[in-house]
RNA sequence: GGUCCGGUAGCUCAGCUGGAUAGAGCAACUGCCUUCUAAGCAGUAGGUCAAAGGUUCGAAUCCUUUCCGGAUCACCA
């Protein structure tokens, strides 16, 4: 590696002049600014501090000293900088080493599992926006640990229960009439959505019309706040008459207690809703390339956490009140007192959340597990975190929250009840034709079948939408604007699959490949040496988005690869490079820089086309 | 009110373990396709890095305070 070992011979050249010991990662070295003449700067302010020495004079002795022993070809002082120009040699054993190495990027396995959750759907609605953050998120993550050596497990849990559900077949029930996805051709999660919707509509209306009747008068003269206006009120007061008046709250509600009591009829008919809705999920997970190892369903899981509330009383953890009601006191932590068991004995979700963690323990002894959820429940996750502590669960120092910012759209925030949510099909269904009408516009897929335009047309408008939402820092809310869709130039997905799908043509029409050849290349031109200083940084990049847990740093940095490959493309000729040894060095530039940028965006879900 | 997260060009975002004149893309304008795929390249224009203090040779980056936006603080999930 280029710079590690010119960090090494500085930290060396750095004690034998003035017996100081920096370690050689320490050392501030960069590529130098494009405006001064050098291939990698060393800051010198820090050392110069250290040493009592002037800045541009401990500068000229480094540079003086690491020209004498060969390190480097010259130098320039520039102030406290120390801008050194490397020998040919350097560059050309970067080249051929990453050239030869077959898992560039890749990590030693760890013999430590990961389980990492992501996607969460609720069964009553189809997948939107927010979801394909969510999983885009969680899969590059996983497939990043898992290109770092550890053995990782993709799981999701699916809320199949509740009221929500309820409301979907209540509605179904009523007033379907046996309708199917089949029988309407409608796609199976957007089927039971739409009864979903379809409660919600009959419900206002009944709520619309029953605050014009008695009760709701004498409701409303008995408010709290008696200068609250009358419309105000009655949007506040939706769930108290969705739970003490509303004949459909009742019938769902009590179809909600049928299923708790395992009603054979009711769950019959959750059990078929669900199935559709699976089906549903499961075309829009293969669509985006987001697949689970297992999954854990709220059904089964709503029930746990119970042992390890007594676990907890009897460890003095928790502690009871009167009501029966078992809490934590997290004050020390700087946090609440939490609940975690009901006064009547039933689970919540923070008591689910660590009965799920230790049956997880039992199946998979993991050593770390992520959370993939929006930052909405930093909260939850911070108190889940620290009860996992205190039970000193062997798995507790391995937890981490990936909390990302909510996807908004221009005018605000997405709303089911407003018909505002950017549907995940619908997304994607847009930009594939967009893509089609591109990629007929450019007729560069003209000779080839249907079936493989449609696979590239494909790749290119999912590649848009994954680096679209994978660009961003996950922590960093984003806004998104289906007006103008996904672009498909400029800092976008397609941009960098081009980039290799240049590659790619170019090595497809050179007949000669022959690495040996390019030790002879004498002449390197700065647009292969940014290239190659970029290809180098590859592995660190990877490692950094692993331990952060961000593939934005991937994202951007094949973007950065792409861009300073296009323009290599553009300025230097390959194939027509006026010697051989050029022509080789620079096919195999090409090459590596094609492997890195396909490496790169399959840690981000996104394939490759040939060509474009 | 407490806690957490954010505020960088008209818009979407990089840069944040302190280093040289703060970078990209989109949108606007201008050039470049008889030469390796123009989903490209080059250029013009666009900035008080929310504000004020502090730390230092040096601050978008670290510290303090303030302002703005979001989230959260349920016997909901």
């Amino acid at each position: 590696m280029i710079k590690q070992d010119l960090q090494n011979a500085l930290s060396m050249t750095i004690k034998e002049l003035y017996g100081l010991e920096i370690a050689a990662s320490d050392l501030l070295v960069v590529p130098t600014k494009k405006e001064y003449k050098g291939d990698f700067t060393l800051t010198v302010f820090p050392i110069a501090g250290k040493v009592k020495k002037a800045p541009p004079v401990a500068s000229k002795e480094i540079g003086d000293r690491m020209v004498t022993k060969g390190d480097i070809l010259s130098y320039e002082v520039v102030q406290g900088f120390l801008n050194m120009e490397l020998n040919r040699q350097s560059w050309i054993h970067a080249l051929t080493n990453i050239y030869n190495d077959n898992s560039f990027g890749h990590g030693a396995p760890k013999d430590q599992t990961v389980l990492v959750e992501y996607c969460s759907p609720n069964t009553n609605k189809p997948l939107h926006l927010g979801h394909i953050r969510n999983m885009l998120l969680g899969s590059s993550t996983a497939r990043i640990l898992e290109v770092l050596g550890y053995n990782v497990k993709r799981i999701q849990v699916i809320n199949d229960r509740g009221i929500a559900i309820c409301k979907s077949m209540l509605a179904w029930q009523k007033w379907a009439h046996g309708a199917t996805p089949e029988s309407t051709h409608i796609k199976g999660d957007h089927f039971v959505g739409d009864y979903y919707v379809l409660f919600e509509r009959h419900f206002r209306e009944e709520y619309t019309s029953w605050q014009s009747g008695p009760e709701a008068e004498k409701e409303f003269s008995q408010r709290k706040d008696l200068s609250t206006a009358k419309e105000d009120f009655f949007s506040e007061y939706k769930n108290v008459y969705f739970n003490k008046f509303s004949p459909l709250g009742k019938e769902a509600r009590e179809m909600l207690l049928s299923w708790e009591a395992n009603d054979p009829e009711v769950k019959a008919l959750w059990a078929k809703m669900n199935q559709w809705v699976y089906k549903g999920f499961e075309e829009t997970c293969n669509k985006l390339g987001v697949y689970f190892d297992s999954s854990d369903y709220e059904s089964v899981t709503y029930l746990l956490g119970k042992d390890a509330v007594e676990k907890g009383l009897s460890k003095g953890i928790f502690y009871k009140k009167e009501d029966g009601s078992a809490w934590i006191n997290l004050e020390d932590a700087g946090m609440d007192q939490k609940l975690v068991l009901r006064s009547d004995g039933t689970s919540i979700y923070i008591t689910q959340d660590f009965g799920t963690a230790q049956m997880r323990y039992e199946k998979y002894h993991m050593d770390k597990c992520i959370y993939v959820v929006a930052n909405e429940q930093d909260y939850h996750f911070k108190v889940l975190f620290e009860i996992l502590k205190r039970f000193k669960e062997p798995y507790a120092g391995g937890l981490y929250h990936l909390s990302y910012g909510m996807v908004e759209l221009p005018e605000g925030k997405m709303k089911s009840r407003e018909g505002t949510v950017v549907d995940a099909d619908d997304l994607i269904d847009e930009v594939i034709s967009e893509a089609k009408a591109n990629a007929s516009e450019r007729g560069e897929l003209n000779g080839l079948s249907s079936e493989d335009q449609n696979k590239i047309i494909e790749s290119i408008a999912l590649g848009a939408i994954k680096f679209f939402m994978l660009k961003v820092n996950p922590k960093k809310g984003m806004v998104f604007n289906p007006k103008e869709s996904v672009d498909l130039q400029g800092q976008t997905g397609p941009y960098i699959q081009n980039a290799f799908v240049r590659i790619q043509s170019v090595l497809r029409k050179s007949n000669s490949f022959d690495a040996s050849l390019i030790h002879e290349y004498k002449n390197i031109l700065p647009e292969e040496k940014e290239l190659l200083i970029l290809v180098e940084t590859y592995p660190s990049v990877v490692n950094k988005a692993g331990t952060e847990y961000d593939p934005s740093e991937i994202a951007n940095y094949a973007y950065a690869l792409a861009k300073a490959f296009h323009k290599f493309y553009h300025e230097v000729p390959i194939l027509r490079a006026d010697d051989p040894a050029a022509l080789q060095f620079r096919l195999t530039l090409s090459k590596v820089v094609g492997n890195t940028l396909r490496e790169a965006f399959d840690l981000l879900g996104i394939s490759m086309p040939e060509r474009m």
